[in-house]
DNA sequence: GGGGTACTAAACATCAGCGTTGACTACTGA
DNA sequence: TCAGTAGTCAACGCTGATGTTTAGTACCCC
């Protein structure tokens, strides 16, 4: 009676998707406590997977978070970029509010994609040979140097402000935000802001000619003598 | 002989210095690996101290935890407010290209006091009752009021874009720039990009008439008509 | 039905961290 | 000088994680 099925056993033919929950587990644990925390109980505990399990699937603890580190990197980039399939290498550029809508919206969609992200940031390894971060660099560039840009921006600085900030701020947010309410109320905010400074600067310029002189290029100089108007 | 000052005991009278060097020890745990993988045992042996003394300091390794968490806090907060004692609240206001150099010099300076704060951030707890952010958020303030920022300007927002990535910017430089005078041309571009786009922001508004328009408060309307100069 | 694959269960040795305890040392004050 | 106290240390038992091993069960395909 009941012989067949005792002890919760998972019956599980297909290591494919085994590995898959494993590796979610994984990321779990890893957007939760960061990289160092990352342990094999507690992975194969949230992935209701015996502890064996896991090390068939992934010998040491470091295959497991090696393992896991591309497998999130891979998860970014498709979850990103997954459905705007090869079409930006040469058609049409995404304009700026409906590109910064949809990092918001992954960052607030995606909170524990996002950490292990900024985790990988703040690693002593760094995450320069990325996909997604040499993809976002890359359109960055593309759209700046299609005149759509300021001529004199500081493509990779401005990326990385950007995106961590962008990345970093749900997760900020979520820590004090009572409500999912409150919380899309916060998100807006940084779209906003994010626009507003993208498009106009922080500062009035009026106050600060010499600054406007020390930092606009020779090519933006025709808009030094504007802010007067 | 020898005998009294046998198998390198601190022969320490002065607790206050044994507990923060035990504090300091912590931070750099805190710094390296985060709050989760702060252990009693690698902070004993980082301070040179014996275990049982920082059981005798800090209970348990929460207390600890604790106690180095609001010692960190007050650091960044001596270290980036203690000499200008006072003297914010009604005299001058910083110019904001030195602002932004002594928050980069800051985070260049102080990686571990960077690193610790940005792992609060990142915690479920949040920062928001932090002294420093509460501050630094206040002068922003009185510094966009004062007429010197945009009016319809985010303060809470911008302030933790700047923050976080002024702080972030030197660790993911540090994963990945050999020497020291690469490093400080990486704190140099990311200086001059962030005042470039606090002075001008990063488009050409020439190219979204419809952006400037929707993203323009009514404060900031004469602006608008600018750039076609 | 038999063999290979995927998973579970349980036990083991090893190691590291936690928290406690008792003893040792140095300074203090009567 | 001598007891008391504060600071420090070494050792102990406990827990939990790592990685390995062995035995066993369910499934699939030939």
């Amino acid at each position: 009676m009941s012989d067949k099925s005792r002890s919760g056993r998972r019956n599980n033919t297909n290591p494919e998707s085994t590995r898959r929950e494993i590796l979610q587990a994984a990321l779990e644990v890893l957007a939760k406590d960061g990289p160092e925390s990352l342990s094999v109980t507690e992975v194969a505990r949230r992935a209701g997977v015996n502890r064996g399990t896991a090390y068939q699937h992934f010998p040491t603890r470091e295959d497991l978070a090696h393992a896991t580190a591309s497998w999130v990197s891979e998860r970014i980039y498709d979850e990103f970029y997954g459905d705007m399939v090869e079409q930006s290498e040469l058609s049409k550029v995404y304009p700026p509010d409906v590109a910064l809508a949809r990092l918001c919206n992954f960052a607030m969609n995606n909170p524990e994609l996002s950490r292990a992200w900024l985790f990988d940031v703040m690693s002593t390894q760094g995450v320069v040979t990325d996909r997604f971060w040499k993809k976002y660099v890359k359109e960055l560039s593309q759209f700046a140097e299609g005149g759509y840009g300021r001529e004199n921006i500081d493509v990779e600085v401005f990326a990385f402000i950007s995106l961590s900030s962008a990345l970093l701020w749900p997760i900020w947010v979520g820590a004090h935000a009572k409500g999912s309410k409150a919380r899309a109320k916060m998100q807006k905010r940084f779209m906003d802001e994010m626009m507003r400074l993208t498009l106009f600067g922080s500062l009035t310029r009026e106050h600060y000619p010499e600054l406007v002189e020390r930092y606009s290029g020779p090519v933006d100089a025709e808009d030094d003598a504007a802010p007067a108007a």
